[in-house]
DNA sequence: CTTGACATACGAATTACTTAGTACTATAAA
DNA sequence: TTTATAGTACTAAGTAATTCGTATGTCAAG
């Protein structure tokens, strides 16, 4: 058997992010957004925007015939945990690695650095 | 049509961190070392790593009766491919958001913290 | 030589994920 | 009122990921 995603899946996220972009979204407000990067039909959105309302992600309401979807639960709080996933699968659930990956591969600009040099000295 | 992955699956993961932790190992070693976890097929195991080979993860040859595998790509490659793929999945490719989210959200032990400090010094 | 242990090859089943078609309903327009 | 439009509900199908069983082959011990 295969196992559950236990977050978001990839395309669960990328509906996920339009909708947090816009506080409440219609299923077609999405599927326009979508349908500007890539081939989709309106059923499949509606389909997984049904999916992340039972998975908890969205609750809706109707406003006029269609359903206003809104997320439950604010985006930091999701990505964390999909970092936090992340770390788990990867690095078994220790994040200095990953810091450390970071850095040394460069995937971080020099002038951004600075900034979390900053960030580190204010939280200490 | 569901797109495929471009890194490694979880599973396919789960096994190459052995293989990569013994250089080389035949389907017993990894079999035995997944064992201790779970439960798991033999059979299993091997589909797995004809699956790792045919996608260039892994080669083989015979060493007695049964196949040596070996990694083709070193740890820190394949891991950060990982982390590009997440950072382009998660963050729309840049890695800053993560690092203030690693940051902020206490990931990391404050003496490591430090550490960082001195490493971004360091490359500078 | 026969048997048992151990290996591979091959095929197949199951579930998750993704996509979309069809039927039906209600509103708005002609 | 008839028709077009826009929405939902339901169903279904395809592919990827994961799992394992069965068939087959080979080597070594008895």
């Amino acid at each position: 058997m295969r196992p559950k995603h236990t977050t978001l899946t990839p395309q669960e996220l990328e509906i996920m992010k339009l909708v947090w972009q816009r506080e409440s979204a219609t299923v077609r407000d999405i599927y326009e957004a979508l349908r500007e990067r890539r081939k989709i039909a309106y059923t499949t959105v509606m389909t997984m925007m049904k999916i992340l309302e039972t998975k908890g992600y969205l609750k809706k309401r109707r406003q006029d015939r269609a359903f206003l979807y809104r997320p439950t639960r604010p985006k930091n709080q999701v990505i964390g945990g999909m970092i936090r996933e992340f770390i788990d699968r990867v690095f078994n659930g220790s994040a200095e690695p990953l810091l450390v990956h970071l850095v040394k591969a460069r995937h971080i600009r020099e002038k951004d650095l600075q900034g979390i040099v900053r960030m580190i000295e204010e939280i200490k």
